[in-house]
DNA sequence: ACTGATACTTGACTAAGTCAACTAAATGGT
DNA sequence: ACCATTTAGTTGACTTAGTCAAGTATCAGT
């Protein structure tokens, strides 16, 4: 199912721009090439080789959308000057897997090593923090734009790290701002309990889990104590971009195994009823509503409930 | 001065990834234009010559990396074919400023449609915030990678947005991290005491300064209201990547600016020993050290000091 | 065994781009 | 004012990179 948008021109725009833009910049690299023996096409089918092993000529054709005549030829010359082999499939005849010998390796070197050196001096220009934007913004579009049918990898759950909670602040404050039209004291309730998490944690009887995917952070969920026998689940959120993955439901699913592991007697968790997919999760969890009252905050009309699961 | 840092391997490697990826993106691009009566080059001059006045030949050339006997050449056909019109700029008779005449339009139209819709099919597979994501990402990189060197805006003081204090927790917490070792109960900290300023808020009484460059938050401080006569300065910092700009100094002039104006008496802070570039500019400000002791905190042992200027 | 597809290969092209040599005008130093 | 240099653009003589269509050998399905 496929939902139309109508782009809208200034997006259109700003993609044509960027078009235009990253020609020029694919032009301005690709001159460092020259000099070399290899045309550029040449250096993309070596680079090809150089990596991936058992490709066929279709394959190569395929994925650099090239001539099958032109390849062909091209890697006629190859073989003759010594810098491929190819050996026909035993499955099948017509096809025959292509490798590079070792001078086709060593032809390669330098070419790669050019390369290297040329996005090196480009990185070097700009800081260790916008070098890591660039990276980021750059995995974004190829995401974006790459085979949506990405084997997207999966996720991990790991453990508090400096830097985490300021992060998961900052999305928290920013998405609810946006969804719900929450004001910064949202933020700044977050900013408060994430604070008393850290300065108060008792590795015994409280934990945090954070979903990565890719390096980034796209989920949270905090178990801290109450009482002896009660336990309370905060901040449960998945960034939009990494849901449908069933990260929320692992995360509540990792609260619930820990509370009993630790044998609290009981699961609680505090929530607004405009939490849609959160109160999903919960109630799917087995949480029961225990009672909700109107009160105003965030800048909003809410209702808040409060969940208990009976371990 | 140019700090190095040694982009690192996968940093490149990503880029070199990224760029192969957008060469083949651009080559599919390129195809719908194949069927129209102008090679990708024509259409990129027809491009340029449609949005922007007053070009020359060199221009043009240099602009788009075009071979000048090429464009030369290009030129005269579109020439013929009337579809520019040159003339010499009066300034420089060896140049002609080349504009698109009516019927150039005409046959620009169509192709910019076609790569106009090209764009909007490829939008179109992506969900809305997906769509926002991938324009962002693109200015991101093009940001970075233009003439980013040189007209370097300076940067500009605001008040505080939802979003900010995450990303300013975040960005203390790996920072004295970095720098200091400090762990994580530092973060903490931060987050706390943003989280009580933006709860108990006066704006009468207290503010905040986010500086911020390229869109992008490159330093804070806070002010927050201890009596009636005292005002304490809290949470100066600036991103490594703005130092050297006077940032610091700017912050923490606000802060006098507005406490003198509120009426305070004095201006105290609180800091540690090692901050030597934030003394510095405590010192250049006039505060006076009133008194300093040893503590243990952050996972590391410091020397607290407490900072007075009499308003 | 026959049909139609797939995996290349080859021959015959042409568009696209490069390079160096050239003219004409502008600029700068004395 | 003059001459050496530089810059803007042009032209001729090339190469090369890429295209297109027609071919062969092999495979997969019936």
């Amino acid at each position: 199912m496929t939902i139309h948008h109508q782009p809208g021109r200034e997006r259109i725009d700003a993609v044509r721009g960027f078009n235009r833009f990253y020609t020029r910049q694919i032009g301005l690299l690709d001159e460092g090439l020259l000099k070399s023996a290899f045309s550029l096409t040449e250096a993309r089918v070596l680079y090809e080789l150089a990596h991936r092993d058992g490709l066929t000529a279709t394959d190569l054709a395929c994925d650099l959308g090239l001539d099958p005549g032109y390849l062909s030829r091209l890697l006629k010359k190859f073989e003759e000057r010594g810098l491929v082999e190819r050996v026909a499939t035993q499955a099948d005849a017509r096809r025959s897997s292509i490798a590079l010998t070792p001078a086709g390796r060593a032809a390669f070197a330098p070419l790669n090593q050019g390369s290297h050196d040329q996005v090196a001096a480009l990185l070097d220009r700009l800081s260790a923090p916008e070098q890591d934007r660039l990276v980021k913004a750059m995995q974004t579009v190829q995401r974006l734009l790459g085979e949506s049918a990405e084997p997207r990898v999966p996720y991990m759950l790991r453990s508090l790290q400096v830097g985490d909670i300021g992060w998961i602040i900052h999305r928290q404050g920013l998405l609810y701002a946006q969804e719900y039209g929450w004001d910064e004291t949202y933020e700044a309730l977050v900013a408060e309990i994430l604070g008393a998490f850290v300065k108060s944690y008792d590795p015994k009887w409280e934990r945090s889990w954070i979903a990565e995917r890719e390096g980034e952070v796209v989920g949270s969920v905090f178990l801290v104590r109450q009482s002896d026998a009660v336990a309370k689940l905060r901040l449960l959120y998945v960034e939009p971009s990494a849901r449908g993955l069933g990260i929320g439901r692992r995360l509540v699913e990792e609260c619930i195994g820990f509370a009993r592991a630790k044998g609290y007697k009981k699961l609680t968790l505090w929530t607004n009823d405009v939490l849609t997919s959160a109160r999903r999760i919960y109630e799917a969890a087995g949480f029961k509503l225990a009672n909700q009252e109107r009160h105003h905050a965030f800048g909003k009309d809410l209702v808040g409930q409060n969940w208990n699961l009976e371990l």
